[in-house]
DNA sequence: CGACACATGTAACACGTTACATGATTTG
DNA sequence: CAAATCATGTAACGTGTTACATGTGTCG
């Protein structure tokens, strides 16, 4: 959905054409969020199809130009309007990753959450030595930036939060499936491993 | 990426057909995180394919459970044993919206980010108020309920930080494209809005 | 000339969601 | 009996990635 809605608010700079919003974005996020530009021409035809944007003539130089719609505007001004709720954000593939390692018998927790540490602390030291480096850098670079780190911060807190309890309490014994069918001797779960 | 290992994670623990490795999810995410059933069946399939899983004979009642292979239990310890980086991650929608709301004309930043804080405020509270109510709940389920709460007030802490910049310098200038081509008089700037 | 940047596109595929179809079993 | 739950699937579509094709202009 974040493409789509991206290329509505550069083009509400003014018109412009495929390549020259991929630059506009990643140039917004300093390059950390390389943007397909293929994606970027068939989210146009999308948003020309649904009337949020219109072609303008081909130029000389053979670059096709979009501008936003009356309608691509209201449907920018909601976006900024509306919050981003908790069921618009994708889960979460570390959560996933530890909730599930907590289940599965032979997955060494500590050993995982060691892993995970090491690399978000090393993003986190390259983050901060980006933002020491470059501290004239656009304003949304910038908030990209800072944005990445307190991320990174609050999953290295939740990591250790997270190894100090499962250091406390144990893991639990990891019970196979409560098949409400098929009580009888469910010989595939014994003869697994 | 994660729904294929969540599944392989789930065979680990022995043999289960579609909708019991749905069930398991969600109890495990604390049926926070619904995982459709038609995605389940597709995803089945595309391990199956790949060699990951293998399908067991349909039983009496109908239901037709998978096995893990040697192949999928490499792959999901490949899985649990390297961390998630940066790339891994896609991009964060209410970072980009913030990124770009202080370069596109005619927001007003600060309401955004109030509005946005006001709701994750709420989610935060909402997630307080589940954690004492189910202290006693599952380690995974507790486990992704604390993530969530951490990511929220990393969250508000970066909406804080960030209204406090933006009240501090102040918002750039919306300049428009600075196209190299046609530096002559760009009028479908000027005729915009 | 050859490499690289500019510029537009298509194809194939993975992943995710919503919706629909079908049938068996369970339960009020 | 009717509704809900269990159980398996398909279709359509949006979103995202990688890779390929094609052509122009620029620069060493």
């Amino acid at each position: 959905m974040s493409v789509k809605h991206s290329l509505l608010a550069l083009l509400e700079r003014g018109p412009a054409y495929g390549y020259q919003l991929r630059a506009a974005f990643e140039s917004a996020t300093g390059n950390t969020w390389p943007l397909n530009i293929g994606q970027v021409y068939t989210t146009l035809n999308r948003l020309e199809r649904d009337e949020l944007v219109e072609a303008l003539p081909e130029n000389e130089s053979g670059q096709r130009p979009y501008r936003i719609t009356d309608s691509g505007r209201r449907q920018l001004a909601g976006w900024f309007a509306s919050p981003v709720q908790a069921a618009d954000r994708p889960r979460d593939e570390l959560t996933i990753k530890l909730a599930l390692a907590v289940t599965t018998p032979g997955v060494d927790v500590a050993d995982v959450i060691q892993r995970q540490r090491t690399a978000t602390l090393r993003l986190l030291q390259e983050y901060t030595r980006l933002k020491a480096a470059e501290d004239d850098a656009e304003l949304a670079w910038r908030l990209v930036l800072e944005s990445m780190i307190f991320r990174a911060e609050a999953e290295v807190r939740w990591l250790d939060h997270t190894e100090a309890v499962v250091a406390r309490t144990g893991l639990p014994a990891p019970s196979p499936f409560a098949s409400h069918v098929e009580q009888p001797e469910t010989e595939t779960v014994r003869e697994h491993r």
